[in-house]
DNA sequence: TTATTATTACAACTGAGTTGCAAATGTAGA
DNA sequence: TCTACATTTGCAACTCAGTTGTAATAATAA
């Protein structure tokens, strides 16, 4: 969905998604980055990243807006549907790569579904 | 979590939760309910039955807060744990009564999980 | 009926996310 | 390299679901 100009704000957000290799809330990214750049330009710049299939988002436990890198999605067909894990003791959220089983429901129409599972991730997990 | 007095607001929202057997967000329930009720008094109903067990919540797919009658939750124990269906063309929100199988995710302890289908409803498919 | 305590209304607040617009900047074409 | 122009940015103001403090009110037990 239109251009992609090489902008800093890009740039960084980008770089912010390559290093971690974890989701990133836009909260999380406006803590980060909000001094280096508006929040608006970076709520805008997800927003497209993800038009373009570029990322990826969700809905964390608190309602929150999370961002992800996606695998082989392109602006037309964002495939990229997978269940997300998120640590209940440091917040943090990963894409988990699987596939989900989702349960048989007679006389209705599935056309998207997400899961979110919570509980203690790997660092967290004693 | 504390006793229930059998007040005005506490008798319409549940008899809202008996006449339809669906779920319903907060936000519909203050659109009609709100002449009536302030919205304080129907944000903190709706959480205090949660607390006592006889709804549950969830989070829909703009974030809104959702909630449905519980069956055979206490206080202490909330086991209605089940997946919910959006319909993307009416809005409605329906439980499922059916358990859903989690995938295997080594390392990690899972503690809760939430799965929203989202699709066209018995009525909205053709 | 009265004392106690939970519940309510109201108004003010919170905070993630959005919108409109003018200024700045990236990029294609000359 | 320069120019024109569409895209992107910052800013300020806004939206709106949900929260909080508090004083008044209502349910319940004694
Ligand atoms: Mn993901
Ligand atoms: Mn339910
Ligand atoms: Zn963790
Ligand atoms: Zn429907």
């Amino acid at each position: 969905m239109g251009v992609i100009r090489k902008t800093k704000a890009v740039e960084v957000l980008l770089a912010a998604f390559d290093t971690k290799a974890v989701a990133l809330s836009a909260k999380a990214l406006i803590d980060q980055l909000g001094t280096t750049f508006n929040k608006t330009t970076i709520y805008r710049v997800l927003d497209k990243l993800e038009d373009d299939g570029v990322l990826h988002s969700f809905l964390g436990k608190e309602g929150l807006k999370w961002y992800a890198k996606c695998h082989g999605c392109t602006s037309t067909a964002h495939h990229d549907v997978h269940p997300h894990f998120q640590c209940l003791n440091c917040g943090k959220v990963e894409c988990l790569a699987v596939s989900v089983t989702l349960p048989k429901i007679p006389n209705r129409k599935i056309e998207v579904s997400q899961l979110l599972i919570q509980g203690k991730c790997e660092e967290c997990f004693i």
